[in-house]
DNA sequence: TACGAAAATGAACAATGTTCAAGTAGAATC
DNA sequence: GATTCTACTTGAACATTGTTCATTTTCGTA
């Protein structure tokens, strides 16, 4: 059977189509949130009919989820962009990246961590993955900066670490709660992970 | 004026009704989630009419924030009521008193923190100065342990802290995301405040 | 060109939040 | 106790929005 297919006139206007749904589903969550997010919105600013998004993503949620897919991808991108090099350096950089992506699209991470599927349906492996793996940029530079401890427990650190800043940055931007400033919360994040750092026996330069 | 209002029959047929759906609502969010709630399961469990919920609450918002209100005064209970002794004792006590009960509501705090208003409209007053109020309950053990740093350094301290400790815990509890069982957490946690606590330059006991 | 498979369509349906005219029950007045 | 008035209750009807599917259209292939 031979794999390689030719990319037919029907197949290049499918993925056109895909792709530009999933844009304009992505430009009405990012600018008026997840909820205010409908079908026949993005049917309409597409071109197409109700019909089509069906036939292409299943359902609702299917179309959600396509462009959180596509969320914790461009975050992923954002971090594993971040350089390597000091240790320390790199926890830094990798919360900025995080807060810097976080408030340039605060709804479209809200969507990717408070959406819920119907009926208890079961949350997509694939992006579940992805989570992880960015959950677990923190545990590099943490091994490093934490040589000869117990393997598990740096691991668990490093998705501790995350979740903190997660906690602080998608509270701390949450603007019902009075947020915080974006500069003020990078201060405050740096002086998160120097002072865990420290509690951590890590040496500052 | 005379504030001291005989309590008719009326008023106290109107509050029994309000407190019974209520609980109905609340039951139903701990028990399915939010997204599951819908007004006409609480009318009939209610054994009302739908008119009757639109006309205690206004609206389905007005349901689900009735909820939340008592869900944020339960969690500053809860927290309140922790033994305030020892400044660092104080601090694992409420973190751990935070993790028992978002173990125990894990929906009713999503709803709490996951809810979005429709339309854009304002989040109540009052919830909000309820949820800074619990997270300041950090403040106060963080002076005495800092005793001569700038006052409002403590206090964004302590509102970090507490982000911090929501992160970990909300994250740790998603079970989609491969949750953490609750006693590991509770170490996790433990070990994450002395951690924080020896980089300040706390001294352990 | 003719045929068949795949996709597109949108009317109809289903689920669910919301409104409101009409009815009912409790309070107030006599 | 009867009457009147106010406030509450009701549920049918409506509006919005996710979902289905028989029909039509489009595209690849023989």
């Amino acid at each position: 059977m031979n794999n390689v297919q030719v990319e037919s006139l029907r197949d290049r206007k499918k993925l056109q189509r895909r792709t530009l749904l999933i844009e304009i589903a992505r430009g009405l969550i990012a600018s008026k949130g997840l909820r205010s997010l409908k079908i026949r919105d993005v049917a309409d600013a597409a071109g197409c009919s109700i019909g089509s998004v069906y036939n292409e993503f299943g359902d609702f949620d299917g179309l959600i989820l396509s462009v959180n897919r596509e969320t914790v991808q461009a975050l992923t991108a954002r971090l594993t962009a971040v350089p390597a090099d000091d240790p320390g350096r790199h926890l830094h950089r990798l919360a900025d990246a995080y807060l810097a992506f976080a408030a340039e699209h605060a709804n479209l991470l809200r969507s990717l961590f408070e959406h819920r599927m119907e009926n208890d349906r079961p949350f997509p492996e694939d992006i579940l993955l992805m989570v992880m793996k960015a959950f677990d940029l923190m545990h590099a530079p943490l091994v490093r900066l934490l040589p000869g401890r117990d393997g598990e427990e740096v691991a668990l650190l490093a998705r501790m670490m995350f979740s903190a800043v997660h906690g602080i940055i998608s509270l701390g931007l949450e603007e019902r709660m009075v947020a915080v400033p974006p500069d003020r919360l990078r201060e405050q994040l740096a002086q998160f992970i120097d002072t865990h750092l420290a509690g951590l026996g890590v040496p500052h330069k």
